[in-house]
DNA sequence: ATAAATAAAGACAAAAATATCTTATATTAT
DNA sequence: ATAATATAAGATATTTTTGTCTTTATTTAT
């Protein structure tokens, strides 16, 4: 559904999001290790999300990554486009060149349905939700 | 959603299907020119379709690919199990080791409501259905 | 029988995704 | 200033997916 490059994203703006309420910074050790992944993989994917400014990160000791307390809201939407480009949520589910109704393919009234509905989701789900719902101990972000 | 393997196979028994009226085989060749494929790779995926009974083959001239008449309807879902197999279809939108509502991850709740729309999606639509549509020339299967 | 057509099988290659390792650069604390 | 910490950047490696090529086996038509 998504690549693992967007998931470890998600969990790891998540996990940042639920510790930026205090000011603190996290740094890549302690995100690869919340979210278990691959270390220095987490750490290419931070700097897409921070060159396209979705999170904020300082150097040095004492440094790390973290996520301004009046910052808008981040949509899941945002990170999956960030990493995963639009192309993922809009093309055919067959892998026609594009996907439209006036030449659809034969699951488009189907299938963009329902694309339609992730899409709405990914819309309206924030990452600030998302990580109200991890420190309320609703969620988990590794078994 | 679905890899280029899975989007091959689907769009191959779709085409095969609306053919299969008239008992007549489908070349790979053909398949392959139809649904815009590379003829080999699809040779592969042909091959484990019809390894699992998804489709029927006969060799030598005249021969090809064909679906049985008063063969059952197959569902979307079959295909999809057969070449993505199920954990595409059951496993935790983050990638956690297993999906559930006992340890969920944060965005279980939404992922799971979708992914279970997919799947009614790919148990309620039969590649003889969405053939009719094809033939009705209500799709395409290339652009 | 022979030749032609075709699926089947497997070896190989290229590309993309994922993961690891190394170095450089900036920042803070001392 | 110096050392320690941490992000940033880039080179390299591995794995998976996708694609190509070659050979074999089977069947039909002649
Ligand atoms: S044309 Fe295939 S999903 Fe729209
Ligand atoms: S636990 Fe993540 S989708 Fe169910």
């Amino acid at each position: 559904m998504f690549s693992k490059a967007c998931k470890y994203a998600i969990k790891a703006l998540i996990y940042i999001a639920s510790r930026s309420n205090d000011a603190t910074r996290i740094s890549l050790r302690d995100i690869a290790a919340k979210i278990d992944s691959p270390e220095h993989f987490t750490a290419k994917i931070m700097q897409v999300l921070s060159k396209q400014g979705i999170v904020s990160s300082i150097k040095g000791p004492n440094g790390g990554f973290y996520i301004e307390n009046d910052a808008p809201p981040i949509k899941l939407l945002d990170v999956v486009r960030a990493i995963d480009g639009v192309q993922h949520l809009s093309g055919c589910g067959l892998g026609l060149k594009e996907c439209s109704a006036h030449q659809p393919c034969p699951i488009h009234n189907e299938f963009s349905e329902i694309r339609g509905q992730m899409l709405t989701m990914l819309r309206e789900n924030t990452i600030q939700q998302l990580a109200a719902e991890l420190s309320a101990g609703h969620a988990v972000l590794k078994h």
